[in-house]
DNA sequence: TAGATTGTTAATCGATTAACAATC
DNA sequence: TAGATTGTTAATCGATTAACAATC
């Protein structure tokens, strides 16, 4: 796998996931990057590029296996096989997070829940009881898992990814509005809710003409 | 106001808002970009360079107003002044939407909830009672609210759609994953929770040297 | 005035798009 | 073979960074 993927790259994929695994369900089995463009609003030559970066998935004049090549998107976003994550603060965000069923289809997992709430502490909540926070270590290090999502208040994230970090973690996906400080080994991404409407609004004023 | 600002530029400017804010609360009054970068990691030259598209905020030799900074990049992306907002599907994702703190303090003020579960209709959630969505079209274009954000499930997204469209709603925030059908004049921004996941993912893989 | 820092013009870098050869 | 569609090289476009003049 080449070095420097470009992030916009990255950050198609999962879309390109989506769209073939919406056609394989509906029996789609070969489609050309020129359809798989209109569905998802993007040119064909950009598809293939982004696709190339990988290797070579389609058949010149006939196109691509549906099947085919969901799994080799898949593979290549480490979504072929099922992966664990653990879920810290089980808030309203939290609770909807760990109710989404994105995740499960895409092989995610949510194998653990922690929160500092004692009155939370051993809820279920999908399924799953919270645990609290003090057997984080423990646990995480113990099941192995690599990923934490992290849905704590702004004041409470670092000192909570100070914890992951030590239990092991090696990616934390977080919805806390600060930046976090952690070791060069472990990758974060910063989730941030408000960017969104901000920018909606943004672009509403100037569809106004403003 | 210039009619070509760059996306990336836009969806910055949010994080210098809250970092402003976060300023402000702390007593700070003048920041240099020098600073603000290094909050933010990002560089000094980016952010002038980002907002000089709109104006010229600073002092040369000294910085900015952290307070009169704030308000003005508040005023661009067009949150100076509150605004109403709908809610469209209380399901987790939306019952958490519903009680996030962020959208109030920037003055996005959720001003009516519907759904269509007649089990969720009446109920009260963050001090609002959900309407049916049958009410959505008199409601809304009663109450002249521009902004809905949508939290129903993949299927009755376009469907939705079709209706808040109908209702003189001109931006929407999607958090179905689907692309919508709308007019030209309707902007639609789409958000999705599982690209941060997968490429989370992706960088995770990445990092192990693979 | 000297030091600091902004705002802006020019250079670089990176991503998208266009053109086309390869091949099913 | 002719038509379709991929994968790739070259050209364009857009965003970031560097350099620097303006000015507090």
């Amino acid at each position: 796998m080449v070095g420097n993927i470009p992030r916009p790259t990255i950050e198609r994929l999962p879309l390109y996931l989506r769209c073939l695994a919406r056609l394989k369900s509906t029996g789609v089995d070969v489609v050309s990057s020129e359809e798989l463009g209109k569905l998802l609003a993007i040119t064909s030559v950009q598809i293939r590029k982004d696709l190339a970066f990988f290797g070579e998935f389609g058949r010149r004049g006939i196109g691509y296996d549906v099947a085919s090549l969901a799994r080799q998107v898949a593979a290549i976003l480490g979504a072929d096989q099922p992966q664990r994550i653990a879920l810290v603060g089980l808030g309203h965000l939290g609770q909807a997070l760990a109710n989404y069923e994105g995740f499960r289809e895409h092989g995610f997992n949510i194998a653990v829940m922690f929160d500092v709430d004692p009155s939370k502490v051993g809820l279920t909540v999908a399924g799953q009881k919270i645990l609290p926070v003090d057997r984080m270590v423990d646990v995480v290090r113990h099941t192995g898992i690599d990923i934490a999502v992290l849905s704590v208040p702004a004041h409470a994230a670092q000192r909570v990814t100070d914890v992951l970090v030590r239990a092991g973690v090696r990616a934390i996906w977080n919805f806390a509005p600060v930046r976090l400080n952690v070791p060069e080994h472990v990758e974060v991404r910063q989730e941030n809710l408000i960017v969104g409407l901000l920018a909606l609004s943004y672009y509403l004023k100037e569809g106004k003409g403003g």
